[in-house]
DNA sequence: TCATGTCAAGGCGTC
DNA sequence: GACGCCTTGACATGA
């Protein structure tokens, strides 16, 4: 089992998600930015290779604005070589990525230049993780999306509009049960439409369920990774003051426990969203040795 | 240099 | 209909 964290690494103090305002944009802003971004990831990527950590998940920001009308520049061409030696790192060190559009990506959206719009930025995380080498088993992870009143017909927007997905974003792309809207059944049934994988959240899955156990729900989901490498989960624990579904600052091991028993003998890849990311992750690693050991 | 307001983008819930 | 929240950091401005 793999553990990994999101998007920057705190100890290191080096951001992989620079970016700039949409008014400052210029080519040459956008070329030093993307140069100290993939320069922060390389060593976002050695640093957990020294600590062990082969699972990571890359800023949907590493070139800012990529999928905007602002942008004019062939970014995929001039930093195909740079990319393309930081994805043999990942493979040759035996490290899994994803990536994860934030919640203006929808598929579903009632507005068709919405999904266009959501498309275009799929499009460009495909082509990051193309660019990078990587194979299908590095995904990019999104959320249904809204449900606008009437959820079987959100259902059947979004199982249309994959349709449509180019294979570049189709061969990626798996959907997680979010804490509002669309709970494991609603993911599953769009599984069974579709075919795409199901990332469990464990934490969206205890606050918005319809009765299953973390057992069930980790039993259902697996299969639906098949042909696509191990499955992916989302753990976080919550925070204990902030909304339900509100990350918590570090990771909480009377809360990990459990969900480790769970997890510790299934081929599957965790995701740890937790505040202090890194050191929740070697906190995480620390105590499943301890267990293994016991 | 530091504090603070703002940021590309959508949808939902509350008032 | 307006507004805060999500989740979040990081930019950009003004003092």
């Amino acid at each position: 089992m793999r553990i990994g964290y999101p998007c920057s690494n705190l100890t290191l103090g080096v951001s992989a998600a620079r970016t700039f305002r949409l008014a400052s944009y210029s080519t040459d802003l956008l070329v030093r930015t993307v140069e100290a971004n993939l320069d922060a990831l390389q060593d976002i990527l050695r640093w957990n290779d020294r600590h062990g950590i082969r699972f990571f998940r890359i800023s949907s920001g590493t070139i800012p604005f990529a999928s905007h009308p602002v942008m004019a520049y062939p970014w995929q061409s001039h930093f195909a070589d740079r990319l393309s030696i930081i994805g043999r790192y990942i493979v040759d060190h035996e490290m899994r990525v994803n990536l994860h559009p934030g919640q203006y990506t929808l598929l579903n959206s009632i507005r068709e230049e919405v999904v266009e719009k959501s498309i275009a930025e799929l499009a460009y995380h495909a082509d990051l993780l193309d660019l990078l080498g990587l194979d299908a088993t590095n995904k990019i992870q999104i959320h249904v999306g809204g449900v606008y009143g009437d959820k079987p017909a959100a259902i059947v927007r979004f199982v249309v509009a994959y349709s449509r997905l180019p294979e570049p974003i189709r061969r990626r792309l798996v959907i997680e049960n979010d804490e509002r809207q669309f709970n494991l059944v609603d993911t599953l049934t769009i599984h069974s439409r579709t075919g795409v994988p199901v990332l469990l959240d464990t934490l969206h899955h205890s606050i918005h369920n319809e009765g299953e156990t973390l057992t069930e729900a980790l039993d259902a989901v697996k299969p639906t990774w098949d042909g696509h490498g191990p499955a992916m989960i989302d753990y976080s624990s919550q925070h204990p003051e902030r909304r339900g579904g509100a990350h918590a600052a570090s990771i909480v091991l009377d809360d990990f426990e459990p969900v480790l028993n769970e997890l510790r003998w299934r081929d599957i890849d965790l995701m740890l969203e937790i505040k202090d990311k890194e050191t929740s992750v070697l906190k995480a690693m620390e105590f499943m040795q301890v267990r293994i050991a016991q």
